[in-house]
DNA sequence: AGTATTCGAAGTGTCGACAATATAGTGATA
DNA sequence: TATCACTATATTGTCGACACTTCGAATACT
């Protein structure tokens, strides 16, 4: 099993989709101004499905927009990345903890079975390990906690954001093995249905990346 | 000071707001269907408008929809009230702490004094106390904690939900004294500065407030 | 009788045109 | 020269019409 991937079946779905990934990917830069006449020559469609698409960012906190004035990009900030973060500790940690809670066993064996798989990998030294494998752990313990709210806002809403600001300030870094080690705490804690646990080494383990982060960030601009 | 007005500019604002009225209140009953033809003929605008007006409706995770299906207002749920509870712990826990942080010292007295507005109306019965007492007090640390993201997913997002299933369920119930007290020992936490136990108070009160209203709805339909 | 197929109506998705609003640039006035 | 009013233009908000999909009902077939 891996990310279920998003279907899309109308025209406004694959526009949304694309400008999602434009914006992500800094194809789209941020802070940038959307016009809508702009865009509905750029992707080929109407002015109505550009509006729906952009409608569908603002859910996702991508982009805001003014009335009679038109659509931004967010712009990203340390501030925003900090506040972010805060969001995902409070919502992460309570996932982990309703994940101890609910999660199947085949889903806990799935869990720590993925975690020896990114062993390997880690340990033959690649670095593919971060982007994919991270997202990939915590989207299941999201998905584990069983919880429709905590899920759409965390996958639908605060993720691409996430991602967003990973790709575009440059996050690829360390913290690989570290990061590892706290991921496996993490799922042997919610393997023993520990919740209080789990949610505390959750926490621990984003305020970690967070901190993380900051530093870089420090470092590159002072 | 009290709870910002949203002002609304444009029709679609106006539609927005209607609709959203209507559904929490329950004039459009919860699980209905939403026709977007009858409704722009009811509201007296193009179905663009309604179209728009849904879409935001889709934010607030008030209402669903499934392409070329239609929307639908979601359904209410014991289960959906409990994962709304528990985002709500999460959220709100992390306001409480952010506001021990960052909260000026006028907001804190000007919290305080709430408070004590409230205690001379709930010392001479007036059952006002939950609806807006309630809703102000807690509207005003998550104010305070001064992060965009929290506040949208929850000023935004979740409390119209939260209003909903207090109208509709018909929770006007007592809990007023004890919850005042809860009210104030959080606000006390937090003209203390003391994060930690400001979040673990707001944690333990909204665990309160949903144990007390599982227990009536337990007995409500057994 | 039961199942598969086709057809039709109702509703959503998409489009281009028009109306209303904001913004920039021009010119007038003190 | 600075400020204000006004106009021109570009952009967003709104509308009604058309295209496509879904779902149910009627029909045909085994």
């Amino acid at each position: 099993m891996s990310l279920a991937v998003e279907q899309p079946v109308t025209n406004a779905d694959r526009t949304f989709f694309q400008l999602r990934k434009d914006i992500v990917e800094g194809l789209i830069p941020a802070g940038s101004k959307l016009s809508e006449t702009e865009l509905s020559t750029k992707y080929a469609v109407s002015r109505a499905v550009i509006r729906e698409a952009i409608s569908r960012l603002m859910s996702c906190h991508l982009v805001e927009r003014r009335a009679n004035v038109g659509a931004r990009v967010v712009a990203l900030s340390p501030e925003g990345l900090v506040e972010l973060y805060q969001v995902r500790e409070a919502l992460e940690g309570m996932a982990a903890r309703l994940a101890a809670k609910n999660m199947s066993e085949q889903q806990v064996q799935d869990l720590q079975a993925l975690l020896d798989s990114h062993f390997d990998k880690v340990k033959t030294g690649e670095t593919y390990y971060q982007e994919a494998g991270d997202v990939d752990f915590h989207y299941r313990i999201i998905l584990g906690s069983n919880n429709q709210h905590l899920i759409a806002v965390l996958v639908d809403g605060l993720y691409h954001l996430v991602r967003m600001y990973r790709v575009q300030l440059g996050m690829a870094g360390p913290r690989v093995t570290t990061a590892f080690d706290e991921h496996r705490n993490i799922a042997q804690a919610i393997a023993n249905r520990d919740e209080e646990l789990a949610e505390m080494l959750m926490r621990r383990h984003i305020l970690y990346s967070k901190n993380n982060i900051e530093n870089k960030l420090r470092h590159l601009s002072p």
